[in-house]
DNA sequence: CCTACTTATCGAAAATGATCAATATGACTG
DNA sequence: CAGTCATATTGATCATTTTCGATAAGTAGG
């Protein structure tokens, strides 16, 4: 899921001179290894998507049908349907198609996985 | 900016015929709760300013002094500013003006707190 | 004081993202 | 098979965010 392909140590600036500071600083999160987590990270930092997962999460069955979505959050039909998509790229829900409608369920383990990564980069 | 059209259990669609769904669903998150907690992860929701909380992170001492981010984000100085800024802001990093320069260390709590918030809302 | 250096702010340009109306697609129903 | 319902896609608009060059504000040193 983390992409290993540029260094994660940045050659940052020389440090040529005799600064108090500035030239010794390292990341632990390559330029790639930081898009791909801000990217999973992005598909939750939005209150309608956040208010879909909580909807999901709170529902008996575990499951909730796509239309159930548009009344809760206040928004249109194609809106829910753009972040439904946003949030199953991501990884974070599921869809099951049944008959007419489409039951999504959390993926739960991936919002974890995102969390550990995002303790592990800044612990 | 807020919209508050719809309260934290929100009505839904009346639900009047007798469908297999589309009715019941309910959120943990009223919209406001939503936005607060979508603003803090937006924060950390950008490969730039992870980069710097990871560089704040393997830093030896705990603190990085801000000249210090500019080479391995590889951005111009205002734009690293500007992030420090909405880190800051966030309650994600505090800074510390000494001399000339300013040293920022995490608030690692702030991060944690962040963390519950979104297991909470999505247990 | 004048200069060098560090950080912040301003203003503008470019990119990204959220949103909706209209419409397409696909599935059940009578 | 025609109609209805649930969801996806399209195309456009509006708001936000990222970014940088230029410049301001503040601090230390000569």
């Amino acid at each position: 899921m983390i992409n290993m392909t540029a260094e994660a140590i940045s050659p940052s600036t020389p440090s040529t001179d005799g600064n108090a500071c500035c030239g010794g600083a390292v990341s632990r999160l390559s330029p790639d290894e930081a898009e791909a987590l801000a990217h999973e990270l992005a598909a939750v930092a939005d209150p309608v998507r956040l208010q879909m997962l909580s909807i999901i999460a709170s529902a008996p069955a575990g499951e909730v049908c796509a239309c159930d979505f548009v009344g809760p959050v206040g928004k249109s039909q194609p809106t829910v349907s753009h972040h439904l998509k946003v949030l199953s790229a991501a990884g974070l829900i599921e869809g099951d198609k049944r008959g007419r409608w489409i039951w999504y369920r959390l993926a739960a383990g991936n919002l974890v996985t995102m969390m550990s990564s995002l303790s592990a980069a800044t612990s």
